[in-house]
RNA sequence: GGGCGAUUGGCUCAGUGGUAGAGCGCCUCGUUCACACCGAGGAGGUCACUGGUUCGAACCCAGUAUCGCCCA
């Protein structure tokens, strides 16, 4: 900026419109968002924003909660804080893997190499499905090429949305949940918890989905109601005294049946423990168990267990060590060959009618042939139950058996995890939610653990798991001895990449070696955003700066997803906790105090609201809720912000106006021309509102630092400016009175402090503002204090008396139907005796306010408010 | 079933022990003089319900109801 004094640079008319773009541009030009990242940790504000899913659509929530994350970014920065406020992109994970699937025409397959001249079959899909068989096998390094590609342009998007918005983002610093860096932070991770014997492989059952053909985790887990039917079934016991029935929602797995189990203290069923049943159809022997996990009072108090329907199922199978008797397969159907432990003749017949159909299929095939077999009592009867699912599928959830990779998260907490739930627990509680009740769902979730993190996928877009293993010399696969890679040579692609000690053409030859398939789950990744933005183990020097980071802001929805995940990998890998505070946004309601859908987010697009009603004013809607409160979406909120950014331009340009355009405006203001009781009691005032907003933001509490500073500016605009209109003209061209300057020097003070106040909920007005008589940006000029405000020898009530006096003048005018301009000849204010020293000291601002000629002013004991009486008014 | 949060004027929300608040909307009026994307004035609420504590409760305690969410 120019260092000669700058004179008026306020112009005519003032305006919003093309702010954004004008200021979104200067800034990035200027760098005024940009991390010096010479500052020390001490200095710096570092910030782990969530990335975005780019390949999920954008909508109004986003910009409610980012404008959240963007207010304490200015706030610290006008602190004094270095602000580390990076910006990720998450495009690992299976709805970007969908969208280049159809897009490019490809499928990926891992076992292929990479092809470094690769170019696919079509570019733009048209938004349909292309069917499998049409798709392209590609190496999965070709695929997270392709990945990369298509996601340029919707990181683009979501760009050119966060800076229209104003976000105080160092866009220097972007990354990608899929780039190299990430994979290799992902990775060395990974090795991290491997060594240290945090992360396991292990065969067991779990949970499955059959559309997407993957095993999935505890956290991706939705309950929700699913339309079944109970059947009530026979069950006949081996001694031949008749028969036993169990009700079932699932009676295609009577084959998958190992046991028949009910409550230890069942009354019903105690002569039956210990004895055998035999399933219907099927004839395969069971024994009759007691469990107290079997519950006496639902359905028939007696419950088959298979292989596997449930997860108790998975709980009895292993407590009471029953074997395994699976018959559904990871693509939902049932095995087509007939299982050994199914002999009767008739059995593998009735078998064989349901082999390799799904378990839909199956189940019409197992009722009909139990209605002519005669076991099954009665009609099956319409039930609600509640079924998992996978949260982006729509099939209830399997369980199947396969060898997967865990990390432990204290959900077993038995064997060598011991302590870790507890060591959990206590980084909760170090953490500082704000609001503090959020920190119960992370408490409830960490409680509810009852397994480790399972982190691998069978799916292709994701990162790899960065092992290899040997194969025997029979060909056989060795997974007890995994081969790891060198970190330096982090990321690895083991479909690619070699092993260390072994030649390509080792690959799946007898004795040679074969790459992990399997990818790791999207939050394995990015659960470590601290440590990708933060340049864990790459730029050492940056972590120390920046980590712990400061803040992590975030929906309540991924508290237990990924709040919770980054907090494990930080106990883990630092032994701390990977931010100080947790800031948790609420949601979006619709006019309907429903959460607000994507239909109904879709028809108002976040860029469609800005270009509507401005940027501020979306922010102002978004800064008026609370952290942790969710909002309504509001239109009338943007309108009431709108109207604020529009005042701050107007009143501003009236209160700079005052000085003349041949006076530099950029002048120093010295406190001590405030020399009039009412123009100290202005500032006192703003002292006070100074002291409490700071206070509000430190609190992170945005909302009232906000309603502080809009309350006391709008008392600003319609009393202070209209009681010192008159003043701060002065008398003419002459040497301006004491007077004049003070109320000059007071307006000139005040807007400078309001202004800043204003700067993190109003970057793009204030700015402008800031612009006409300031250098530099508003953004990077220090947070006021009130210690640069005069005060402590005048009563701040003054302003609010000498406001109230107005108001009765103006009531008068009001209730006769008159123009405000319209003098008052004579007339008598009567305020309260306790304000008669304060109006007393602004009688004359309140007369030329109120344009009363001859006013008598008098003390009155009882009166609540001050009321003219007796007044004489002017003529037409 | 357990837990968390909410319930204040038509709407959106502040207000955590001392006479009910704001903005929007509404009504009346004004306005070439910073601002019509404006200004002034006004009307409008037994603070969900029932008990309790207290000199005093929107606020604290107990319970109930309704709504939302989390976990089972």
């Amino acid at each position: 900026m120019s260092s000669s004094a700058p004179l008026s640079r306020v112009p005519e008319k003032v305006s919003l419109e093309g702010l954004e773009d004008r200021w979104s541009h200067a800034w990035e030009g200027q760098g005024t968002y940009a991390f010096d990242r010479t500052r020390t940790r001490a200095e710096v504000y570092s910030i782990d924003t969530p990335p975005p899913t780019v390949s999920g659509s954008l909508h109004v929530g986003h910009v409610f909660s980012y404008t959240h994350t963007d207010v304490v970014a200015r706030f610290q920065r006008m602190r004094g804080r270095e602000v580390f406020y990076p910006m990720g992109w998450d495009d690992n994970g299976l709805p970007t893997e969908r969208r280049v699937q159809n897009y490019f025409g490809v499928r990926c397959d891992p076992a292929l190499p990479y092809d470094p001249g690769f170019t696919p079959p079509q570019v733009g899909g048209e938004g349909k499905s292309a069917r499998a068989a049409d798709q392209v096998p590609v190496s999965r390094r070709n695929f997270v090429e392709l990945c990369e590609r298509l996601t340029v342009e919707d990181e683009q998007q979501f760009e050119a949305l966060w800076r229209r918005l104003g976000l105080s983002v160092d866009w220097s610093q972007t990354y990608q949940t899929i780039d190299e860096r990430s994979r290799a932070v992902a990775q060395k991770a990974f090795l991290r918890n491997l060594a240290r014997g945090e992360a396991y492989q292990a065969e067991a059952p779990g949970l499955w989905d059959v559309t997407f053909q993957t095993a999935v985790a505890q956290a991706e887990l939705e309950a929700r109601e699913y339309p079944g039917h109970f059947h009530r079934v026979a069950f006949h016991r081996t001694d031949g005294t008749g028969a036993v029935h169990i009700e079932t929602t699932r009676p295609e797995l009577i084959p998958a049946c190992v046991a028949l189990i009910a409550h230890p203290d069942d009354e019903r069923y105690q002569h039956l423990f210990g004895t055998t049943v035999r399933s219907p159809l099927f004839d395969v022997e069971v024994p009759v168990l007691a469990h107290p996990a079997a519950e006496p009072d639902k359905g028939a108090g007696i419950a088959m267990c298979c292989t596997f329907g449930d997860l108790t199922d998975v709980q009895w199978w292993r407590e009471l060590q029953l074997p395994t008797r699976s018959v559904v397969q990871r693509d939902g159907r049932l095995a087509a060959e007939t299982p050994e432990w199914i002999t009767s003749g008739s059995g593998r017949r009735h078998y064989a009618d349901m082999a390799g159909r799904t378990t839909f299929s199956a189940r019409t095939a197992v009722v009909d042939a139990l209605r002519s077999s005669g076991d099954l009592d009665g009609e099956p009867a319409a039930t609600q139950r509640m079924a998992n699912f996978y949260e982006k599928g729509d099939k209830p959830l399997e369980i199947v058996t396969s060898r997967q990779w865990y990390i432990r998260n204290g959900g077993r907490d038995e064997g060598t995890g011991a302590g870790l739930r507890e060591g959990l627990l206590a980084r909760g509680a170090e953490l500082q939610f704000h609001p503090d009740f959020m920190r119960v769902r992370y408490e409830n979730w960490v409680n509810g653990l009852n397994g480790d993190w399972l982190i691998s996928r069978q799916r292709f877009f994701g990162v790899a798991i960065p092992l290899w293993y040997p194969l025997t010399a029979d060909g056989e696969v060795d997974h007890d001895r995994p081969i790891v890679p060198d970190e330096a040579l982090l990321p690895v692609d083991p479909s690619s990449d070699v092993p260390p000690g072994y030649t390509e053409d080792q690959r799946g030859v007898p004795g040679g070696f074969v790459g992990e398939a399997d990818v790791m789950d999207t939050w394995a990744t990015s659960s470590l955003t601290p440590q990708i933005a933060g340049g864990w183990e790459r730029d050492p020097d940056l972590f120390e700066r920046v980590f712990p980071m400061d803040l992590r802001p975030q929906g309540q929805d991924i508290i237990r997803t990924w709040l919770f995940s980054t907090v494990l990998r930080s106990h883990l890998e630092h032994g701390s906790l990977p931010w100080r505070h947790a800031g948790i946004s609420g949601w979006i309601l619709d006019p309907d105090r429903k959460k607000m859908s994507k239909s109904k987010g879709n028809v108002v697009t976040p860029m469609g609201l800005l270009e509507e009603h401005g940027s501020d004013a979306v922010r102002y809607w978004a800064a008026s809720a609370r952290l942790g409160t969710d909002a309504a979406f509001e239109v009338g909120q943007m309108k009431i912000g709108r109207r604020l950014a529009i005042k701050v331009l107007n009143a501003s340009r009236f209160a700079l106006g005052f000085a003349g355009d041949d006076v530099p405006l950029d002048r120093p203001l010295d406190p001590a021309d405030v020399v009039v009781p009412l123009d100290r009691a202005m500032l006192a005032g703003l002292a006070d509102v100074v002291r409490r907003a700071t206070e509000a933001l430190e609190a992170y509490d945005h909302t009232r630092a906000l309603e502080l500073t809009e309350t006391f500016f709008w008392t600003f605009c319609d009393d202070y400016l209209e009681l010192v209109k008159d003043r701060a003209y002065g008398s003419g061209d002459e040497v301006p009175t004491a007077e004049t300057v003070s109320a000059r020097t007071a307006l000139g003070l005040a807007l400078d402090v309001q202004l800043r106040l204003l700067a993190p909920v109003l970057p793009f007005a204030t700015e402008e503002v800031w612009s006409w008589w300031r250098s530099g940006s508003v953004h990077r000029a220090p947070w006021p204090t009130p210690d640069a405000l005069p005060a402590g020898d005048v009563d701040p009530a003054t302003l609010d008396a000498a406001g109230r006096a107005l108001a009765a003048l103006r009531k008068v005018k009001s209730e006769a139907k008159v123009s405000m301009r319209t003098r008052i000849l004579t007339a008598e204010l009567a305020v309260p005796t306790a304000q008669l020293p304060l109006v007393e000291a602004a009688v004359q601002d309140v007369r030329a306010a109120g344009r009363a000629v001859d006013l008598t002013l008098v003390g009155e004991d009882g009166l609540e408010v001050a009321v003219v009486r007796g007044a004489e008014l002017e003529q037409g």
